[in-house]
DNA sequence: GCGATACTCACTGAG
DNA sequence: TGAGTATCGC
């Protein structure tokens, strides 16, 4: 985030002396800012709105306090939601202190707790090179006992079991603790009782950790080996955490336990070095160190994950004499894109009041677009894009949100066909696709033999010939000999398999055993930084994996040996950043990185995500697109406690993410399942005065135009169409008539000229220049102004005779020459 | 054991 | 629509 009142013209000539150290941090910093940088005490909580510079401040904080010289860079423990949000705290911090930022913990919940598990594993039945199982991991090994235990006949699905488990751990809860408050006569609670206890087993077999267990095992581990935590209490003296609202409670109890003071007994290593500042040398105890969180309670939506807003709330309970600071003032967006936030937000009944401001003026109104489809809502977002474009807002600063993953599709559709570069945060993940979960298996197989389920996955990939039947025969005799499976693959002959499966397992484990003496070699010998790559190569290539891929004639398979060839390079990356990382450190990183990771803005792409990912960014000008009923708010969030509410917060995260221009747009007609269905405008759309809306189309101009005389739609007609609304009927939002009273748009969309289909078509090398008249299936007739670009990536740039300026992507534009 | 085909079910959200 | 799974014939 970047507040332009706090960037700082950098002062001329030396900085000299240490009294005018702070300046730089402390200038242009309102009083709300300046108390948050510079309170000093136990505790201290800033209300950060959206856009009030938070980032700045607790940057700033940090940077004071090392050149304070209040405390050295190792004491200080920074937490955050995303590695991305990590990345640049600690890029910010450096700019500011320079060298002296090194040693510190920016990091997030997630990768301090593997850190410290890694070193303190043995101390409860781990080794050092345990696996983290993704939620992908998790779900087969869950479907697999689910499975086992035949529950399935009691209603319990892998989904269901994993959501459930989910949410207990995040409870510090164990199948224990559970099942001493559950209603153990239900035999489906029993089911699940020991599914919980036998998928745990399981993890603790496998010398694996799920994402829950990193959290819930480190206040775990905490807890069971006071001496342990002692280590760490000594060693963070300040410990900020950063989107305080959305921690959930294992996340909480952590940082109760590094925040409790030391107890007396232990010898203390850093008492001598006279940075502690809050307790004489003499003192028989050390205190609890400096906490500082920063949350807004109106962005947590993370409660589905278990995220409890009253961490937030009840801070200043939780921790007696805290300090409480407000950010009010908002740095980013223009007025009336507050205005409407705030508008939004308000109807939000169990929160406190808070009302962003902001200095810069009006700004444009809120630019709303109904379409008739997402394809026409779709072309509508390309239109406005381009027009922003030409007006020179780079495409980078321009982001087009949806409320699920799903609704990229006709997007992106339109965007290709019109030219539009656009990147999607999301969606697919890289290391969700199979052949790079195959390769980390690969991996894992030899960095935690003791993971079954990874050696399982390997088995038969590429083909070996072992199904099912031969897997069971390795299980059993390992069983039967009180070996592990891994083990049982070097002693094939023993397995009573036939000698052509016997031959493909003797391969596989030979690959295995050459890949573990390149990355794991015996004896204290340091591996060069290069092994995690040499050794993954050497496992794709030998095992005949990437052969068969290549052999393959399936056209996805191209593609599947391309991620390959990227994964090893972000292999050799790794060694390249960190010389002295090891293949366990590769797949930390590899477990922890997530989507919201791999923002990088450079290349000049709109951005495209989900309003979740989008918490903690913003854009010059933002899309929210399908703001349908159903949608935002969720139809499932209904029937959560506290679902439409934590909707309304996601939307409101998603308009304040805007910096100039906010459009909002929805369609009458959705598709999914491969159906057309009826859209309903969203309540939350009701709730933006009418006056601060200019509605290029508004659900009434649909609604009439098509030839439908819903009295629903024309009785919300004041609240949406002309902007000259008395806002009557603002509060009968919440009678939505049912749905079957209206009758599909579909029938008499047929008339309209503009309404955009999906269609695509491969024109092959289709030849046009400037001058060329040509008609477009859904544009109509239109003159080639200019065509630009090469090959496959040619693009016609057409004036059409009715629908305006358009670029068109000619390959597959649904065109033809005239 | 494998591959092709038919069929079913799902789309919140994310670490 | 399209991914994932069950079923079947080889």
């Amino acid at each position: 985030m970047t507040e332009a009142p706090l960037i700082v013209p950098s002062t001329s000539g030396p900085r000299a002396s240490a009294a005018h150290d702070q300046d730089d941090l402390l200038s242009g910093l309102n009083p709300q800012q300046l108390a948050a940088v510079t309170y000093r005490g136990p505790a201290l909580l800033i209300v950060a709105g959206a856009g009030s510079g938070k980032t700045s401040v607790l940057t700033r904080r940090i940077a004071s306090l090392l050149r304070g010289r209040e405390a050295w860079p190792s004491q200080i423990l920074a937490i955050t939601f995303t590695n991305k949000a990590a990345g640049e705290m600690r890029e910010r911090v450096a700019g500011l202190v320079g060298e002296a930022s090194r040693g510190m913990w920016i990091s997030t919940f997630h990768s301090a707790c593997v850190r410290i598990l890694r070193r303190e594993a043995e101390q409860f039945g781990f080794t050092k090179s345990f696996t983290i199982y993704d939620s992908g991991d998790s779900r087969a090994l869950i479907k697999r006992l689910v499975k086992d235990h035949e529950a399935d006949a009691y209603g319990l699905t892998p989904a269901s079991v994993q959501g459930r488990i989910s949410k207990l751990k995040n409870e510090l809860q164990d199948s224990e603790s559970y099942a001493r408050d559950a209603n153990m006569s239900d035999p489906a609670e029993r089911k699940f009782v020991e599914i919980f206890a036998d998928y745990q087993r399981r993890l603790r077999k496998a010398n694996a950790f799920d994402f829950d267990d990193l959290i819930g095992q480190t206040v775990y581990l905490f807890r069971a080996f006071p001496k342990v935590a002692d280590t760490y209490r000594r060693r963070f003296r300040h410990i900020l955490v950063d989107e305080y609202q959305d921690t959930n409670h294992a996340q909480y109890a952590l940082i109760h336990e590094l925040t409790r003071p030391v107890s007396a007994d232990a010898p203390d290593p850093y008492a001598s070095n006279g940075m502690m500042i809050f307790e004489p040398e003499t003192a028989p105890e050390l205190e609890g160190a400096s906490l500082t969180v920063v949350g807004d309670s109106d962005q947590s939506i993370y409660a589905f994950r278990g995220a409890d807003i009253r961490n937030i709330s009840e801070f200043e309970r939780d921790f007696p004499g805290a300090r409480v600071v407000l950010l009010e003032q908002n740095y980013r967006s223009t007025q009336n894109i507050l205005s409407a936030a705030n508008a939004v937000i308000g109807n939000n009944f169990d929160r406190k009041d808070k009302k962003l401001w902001s200095d810069r003026g009006d700004g444009d109104m809120i630019v709303g677009f109904t379409g008739y489809s997402q394809h026409d809502e779709a072309q509508f977002v390309a239109d406005e894009v381009e027009m922003l474009r030409r007006a020179g807002m780079p495409y980078s600063e321009m982001a087009v949100f949806y409320r699920t993953n799903s609704q990229s599709r006709a997007l992106e559709e339109i965007f290709i066909r019109s030219a539009v570069p656009y990147k999607i945060m999301g969606g697919t993940k890289f290391y969700e696709r199979a052949e790079i979960k195959d390769a980390l298996a690969y991996l894992i197989s030899v960095a935690n033999p003791a993971d079954e389920m990874s050696v399982r996955r390997i088995l038969n990939k590429p083909r070996r010939g072992i199904g099912d039947v031969t897997e069971t025969a390795i299980a059993r005799f390992a069983e039967d000999h009180g070996i592990s499976f891994r083990e049982a693959l070097s002693m094939p002959a023993q397995l009573g398999v036939g000698p052509k499966i016997q031959a493909g397992i003797a391969q596989l484990d030979a690959v295995l055993k050459e890949a573990t003496e390149i990355l794991l070699p015996a004896s204290g010998e340091v591996p060069p930084p290069t092994s995690v790559a040499d050794g993954l190569s050497l496992l794709l290539a030998k095992s005949g994996y990437l052969d068969a891929l290549r052999a393959s004639r399936d056209p996805q398979d191209e593609a599947r040996v391309e991620n390959l060839d990227e994964f090893v390079a972000v292999a050799r990356d790794f060694a390249r950043n960190n010389p002295e990382g090891t293949i366990a450190d590769f797949l930390t990183e590899v477990a922890l990185v997530s989507d919201a990771d791999d923002l990088d803005d450079e290349s000049g792409s709109v951005s495209m995500m989900t309003m979740h990912t989008a918490k903690g960014l913003e854009y010059d000008a933002v899309f929210v697109t399908g703001v349908e009923e159903d949608l935002i708010p969720h139809r499932i969030s209904a029937g959560e406690p506290g679902g439409p509410q934590e909707e309304r917060r996601l939307f409101y995260v998603g308009i304040t993410r805007a910096r100039k221009r906010l459009h909002l747009s929805l369609a009458m007609t959705r598709a999914q399942f491969g159906e057309v269905s009826v859209a309903m405008p969203s309540r939350f759309l009701q709730e933006i005065p009418a006056e601060l809306v200019d509605w290029r189309q508004s659900p009434g101009d649909v609604n009439s135009r098509g030839g439908m005389q819903s009295r629903a739609l024309n009785a919300r007609r004041g609240g949406f169409g002309g902007g000259s609304s008395s806002g009557g009927d603002r509060f009968g939002v919440k009678k939505l008539p049912p749905r079957d009273s209206l009758k599909p748009l579909s029938t008499s969309m047929d008339k309209f000229t503009n309404k955009v289909t999906g269609k695509v078509r491969d024109n092959g090398d289709l030849e046009l220049a400037a001058g060329d008249r040509i008609r477009h299936d859904d544009f109509g007739e239109g003159r080639v102004d200019a065509v630009t670009g090469e090959g496959a990536k040619r693009i016609a740039h057409v004036r059409f005779d009715s629908a305006g300026l358009k670029k068109l992507l000619i390959k597959i534009a649904p065109i033809e020459k005239l």
